[in-house]
DNA sequence: CACTCTTCCTATCAAACAAGTAGGAATACT
DNA sequence: AGTATTCCTACTTGTTTGATAGGAAGAGTG
């Protein structure tokens, strides 16, 4: 079982964005960040974050960074400005995606068998039930990661997860 | 989430291997050897099986196969014979190895991400806790693997799985 | 022992994909 | 107009996958 780089570069993005918007969480407190009608249309407080900021924030390669952004934009998950205040906005908040949303943003399917989903492999002969296994791997990595959301990688402390999640 | 072909096929073989060692054809049947079907019957006490029929039977490349099994006979899950009836056999009864075991023998680590092993990535900033969620979906597979062996893919109607596992 | 046959083993090479790089568009704000 | 940013496209590199060829080790036979 492997986790693309893809994978974990989407979802450590998406955290810093998260991250970022909630960084200014009174409307009207101090805010010397310029407010935009961008950002209110967005329903966040902060201020969109640049593709930059993300890359040195979590040490991820700007350009191959370019591509895994556009993918999250595509799947509706992100919002994206264009200009000299532009950046990326969350597009739901952030209790409200999950680590799973992400995931099977870039690859459509959360897990692959041989570049198939695990659901339309055809094995046969002595193989019958191993498609079974794939299945049961598939329910079992599905059952953490929607249940995890963005918010709660943010503030785990405030509420542990479920007991057999992360212990 | 990626299972590589690799990995699938290493189980389909040890699983035809597994098959083809409890089931070995009659000597007694001139003309009527089928070429297909490999190990449908159990019956009497079978010999090694071949690297060509392994992927004739499961369609893997004979090539790519080679590399395959040698990983897991050096693994110590195979023993190999040469000459004129040589072949694959099991180093241990089917009952004992368990599809986490032939998932190990091929990349060391069960589950990987970004090429290293789950528990070894280090994550800092807001995806601190990110390493948790990866670790818990390693915990969720090593869950399912490890409890199913090759014996319980090749009888799978006889005795039912734990509830959970598969389906 | 010499010979031969079958089979495992190894090394090399080509195509496909992921990972990372680079440069130029198009767009929005000042 | 000018600048800063997202966005799009092509390019390079490394790994995985798959194909081909040629030995090396065991087992039987004369």
């Amino acid at each position: 079982m492997y986790v693309s780089a893809r994978s974990d570069y989407a979802i450590r993005a998406m955290l810093a964005i998260a991250a970022g918007t909630r960084a200014h969480p009174t409307p009207g407190g101090p805010g010397d960040v310029p407010t935009t009608a961008i950002g209110e249309i967005a329903g966040g407080a902060g201020g969109p974050v640049k593709a930059a900021t993300l890359a040195t924030a979590q040490e991820i390669p700007l350009s191959f960074l370019h591509g895994i952004l556009h993918d999250l934009r595509r799947a509706g998950l992100l919002l994206s400005y264009r200009g000299v205040d532009g950046g990326y906005l969350l597009a739901r908040p952030a209790a409200q995606i999950s680590v799973g949303d992400v995931l099977r943003a870039l690859s459509g399917s959360l897990t692959t068998v041989r570049g198939l989903p695990t659901e339309a492999a055809a094995y046969h002969g002595v193989a019958t039930e191993l498609g079974n296994v794939w299945l049961a791997v598939h329910s079992a990595i599905e059952e953490v990661v929607d249940r995890t959301s963005l918010a709660d990688l943010l503030a785990p402390h405030l509420h542990a997860p479920e007991p057999g999640a992360v212990h």
